[in-house]
DNA sequence: GTTAAAGGATTTTTT
DNA sequence: ATCCTTTAAC
């Protein structure tokens, strides 16, 4: 096979390995995915195996679309080969076996939102109050910690919390969601590992089927996916991990790096490779990148090199305020290279300053996993209704759109509906619709006649003209067209895009339980592959497994990044994490890497003073370049830019000229009369003026 | 039962 | 600074 040509010697004996369980120590940029792709081709083209036979197992839908595709370029047979998410085959599992395990085949996968929904109901219902949000969401923590861990409510959960209401709450969701019939996140890892202890017969015949078992990225897996693959394997078949210790990024939702570190103990006979030959960035990325890294004693170690020349320095800038690094990022961007450059942030939020510049300067960027397609309030919606559709038992999804649009059933009505109930809502409300006020039940005879319409229509018609029918008949088109007028029209286009996505599911029940399952699983819409031009911003966590030519790392500054609350760190561990995730962070370039670092930062809408990360202590200045505001490039042309007389703009006060500026000791003022008639003085630096021409 | 105003909380990271 | 929840008024 003229693809084993291409490989490094080590690279070749990972693919070539057979019989004994492999670990291949696959160190950032190391062509891991080439070696799994090729081992999956090599299996199939030299060894003749079936390719239904091999299981890959990723843990995003990013990286199991690009396996696939990589694959296939390869071997077109190659479409039989299941490579899926770990939460996608768990669907699999349980969609096929539902019947075992008392679920209804269509079950719906509740999301975060949908599952603390449902705890809150559970949990008032149970106690007869109100429950404070931080309360549920500390308890909604607490059961997806347990089902990371394989605990079920009936095992011994003291090491998830000491607080010991917590395991009859968990005990009532668990029996709730089992009464409804549908799953959340954690069920479709845990569940399939009691399905598979507890039905013989289900693990036998995967256990035949799955000859080769593959998981990348394996410093991520969870107990319970660790139980999943012990559950998979036998002596028969060949159980191949790869991973990195050091890019063991999501310990915070329950991943175990001594999954990876204990793998030879665990599995008899394993085999260890590793890749340690970096073929994506250039030497003074990886010189930095490791002088971070060997700071962290959770580790296996690894020599990563690469023969690749020194290139461009890294280049660290010291800037005034999370404005000027928009700036600075701006200014990189001059050269129009916008889809070779990612922007790199710890937290979702601080992408705003990006974007409100870019947005001023027609920079295009491409916004990658933040507000998802799935999260917005009006799909969320009409996914409501349809899952309703499926399943009349759905208390989440029902209580979510039974008023809404405000059809006159208020809290008054809704207890008299849910007194009746014995777990079909929809059969409650006909129950429950005699006793009721004329307006409350003209309103719940509507919303009853729509659902019973489009329950005809599901059965006869392709899915998009459900939706179609469902947004207009339900009311929900009116409810957001009556919205101010751009929120009303995204939002109606949301809506539309719903259909557009429904499209190829073709129609009927089945077709529409595997639209919802997408949708859940296949939450972020963005494919950062895509090379349409434009900027990438992106957080550390979402890089993963991508590499960009040129990569800028946002807000270098401790507490925000190492992020900390109240100062401490709990354990060493959660900092050894922060520093794989900035490891992580810095290995995604292959050109050049910048890493910003601002004095003050606007954080709750008050200006801080802050301290450069901690990290960056960890970096020999040598192998650095240091930027500050007044040396570097980029920004010092900013104040010579305003002279009294210039025209500026500013996004509240609108156009105006500087009549005054003057150096104050330690920075320049401007005072500006602007065109509206008022006068304003303002810290040159921290001031949204903007030069403009008149 | 719906809408408007005021007050309080919010910021990890994601399948 | 902004978003969300609670409270007050129609």
């Amino acid at each position: 096979m003229e693809q084993l040509e291409l490989l490094n010697d080590r690279q070749r004996e990972a693919v070539l390995h057979w019989d004994s369980p492999l670990l291949i120590l696959a160190g950032a940029g190391s062509g891991k995915t080439r070696v799994i792709t090729t081992k999956i081709a090599y299996l199939i083209a030299e060894k003749g195996m079936d390719p239904r036979s091999i299981l890959a197992v990723t843990f995003t839908n990013k990286a199991a679309n690009e396996m696939k595709t990589r694959v296939l370029l390869m071997i077109p047979d190659a479409v039989d080969v299941m490579i899926r998410t770990f939460h996608s085959f768990g669907a699999w599992l349980l969609r096929r076996n539902s019947h075992l395990l008392d679920l209804d085949s269509n079950f719906k996968i509740y999301d975060d939102d949908d599952s603390l929904a449902l705890l809150r109901q559970v949990l008032e219902k149970s106690r007869g109050e109100k429950i404070a949000r931080d309360e549920l969401r500390r308890y909604a923590n607490y059961i997806s910690r347990a089902k990371d861990k394989n605990l079920f409510p009936q095992d011994d959960l003291r090491s998830i919390t000491t607080d010991e209401t917590f395991d009859g709450y968990y005990l009532l969701y668990q029996e709730r969601l089992q009464q409804i019939g549908n799953v959340d996140f954690g069920d479709l890892i845990m569940r399939s590992v009691e399905l598979l202890r507890r039905v013989p017969e289900v693990k036998r015949r995967m256990q035949q089927r799955f000859q080769v078992v593959l998981v990348d990225e394996y410093q991520d897996a969870n107990t319970a996916q660790f139980h999943m693959l012990e559950e998979l394997h036998s002596e028969d078949n060949y159980l191949c991990v790869v991973g990195d210790e050091d890019q063991s990024i999501y310990g915070f939702r329950g991943a175990e790096v001594r999954n990876i570190l204990d793998f030879p103990d665990v599995f008899p006979n394993t085999e260890v490779i590793r890749l340690e030959e970096n073929y994506r960035s250039t030497q003074s990325i990886l010189q930095v990148a490791i002088s971070v890294v060997q700071n962290n004693r959770q580790r296996l170690g690894k020599k990563l090199w690469t023969q690749k020349d020194a290139g461009e320095p890294v280049v660290l800038a010291i800037l005034s305020n999370e404005n000027e690094e928009a700036r600075f990022c701006a200014e990189i961007l001059q050269d129009g290279n916008y889809e070779r450059t990612a922007i790199l942030y710890r937290n979702n939020y601080q992408s705003r300053s990006f974007e409100t510049l870019f947005a001023r300067l027609h920079i295009p960027y491409r916004l990658v996993g933040s507000l998802r397609f799935v999260d917005r309030e009006e799909v969320k919606d009409a996914l409501a209704y349809l899952s309703l559709l499926i399943n009349p038992r759905d208390e989440v999804s029902f209580l979510r759109i039974v008023n809404k649009p405000a059809r006159g059933i208020g809290k008054a009505t809704l207890s008299k509906i849910l007194q009746v109930t014995r777990g079909d809502f929809l059969a409650a409300c006909r129950e429950a619709a005699d006793g009721l006020s004329s307006k409350a039940k003209s309103g719940l005879k509507s919303l009853l006649l729509a659902l019973e319409e489009l329950q005809q229509l599901l059965v006869a018609s392709s899915l998009d003209e459900v939706i179609r029918q469902l947004i207009d008949r339900t009311g929900l088109y009116d409810f957001y067209a009556n919205k101010d007028e751009t929120e009303g029209s995204t939002r109606i286009l949301n809506l539309e895009e719903l259909v557009n996505a429904s499209v190829e599911y073709g129609g009927g029940v089945d077709a529409l339980a595997g639209l919802l399952e997408s949708l859940a699983l296949n939450s972020s819409d963005e494919d950062p592959f895509a090379g349409d031009g434009r900027v990438n911003l992106i957080t550390f966590h979402n890089t993963k497994g991508l590499e960009f030519d040129r990569v800028i790392i946002t807000g270098l500054e401790d507490g925000l990044f190492p992020h900390y609350r109240d100062n401490v760190f709990e354990e060493d561990l959660e900092l050894e994490e922060e520093r794989r995730l900035f490891y992580v962070a810095m290995t995604r370039a292959r050109e050049q890497l910048y890493m910003t670092t601002c004095q003050m930062r606007r954080v709750f809408g008050i200006v801080q003073n802050r301290k450069a990360s901690r990290f960056l202590s960890e970096i020999p200045s040598e192998i650095v370049k240091v930027m500050t505001s007044n040396s570097s490039q980029p920004t010092s042309e900013s104040y010579p830019a305003f002279y009294e007389g210039c025209g500026v703009a500013h996004p509240e006060y609108g156009a105006g000229t500087i009549t005054k500026k003057w150096y104050n000791g330690q920075d320049f003022m401007v005072l500006v009369r602007f065109s509206e008639g008022r006068t304003a003085k303002f810290i040159l630096k921290y001031s949204k003026l903007e030069r403009v021409n008149f």
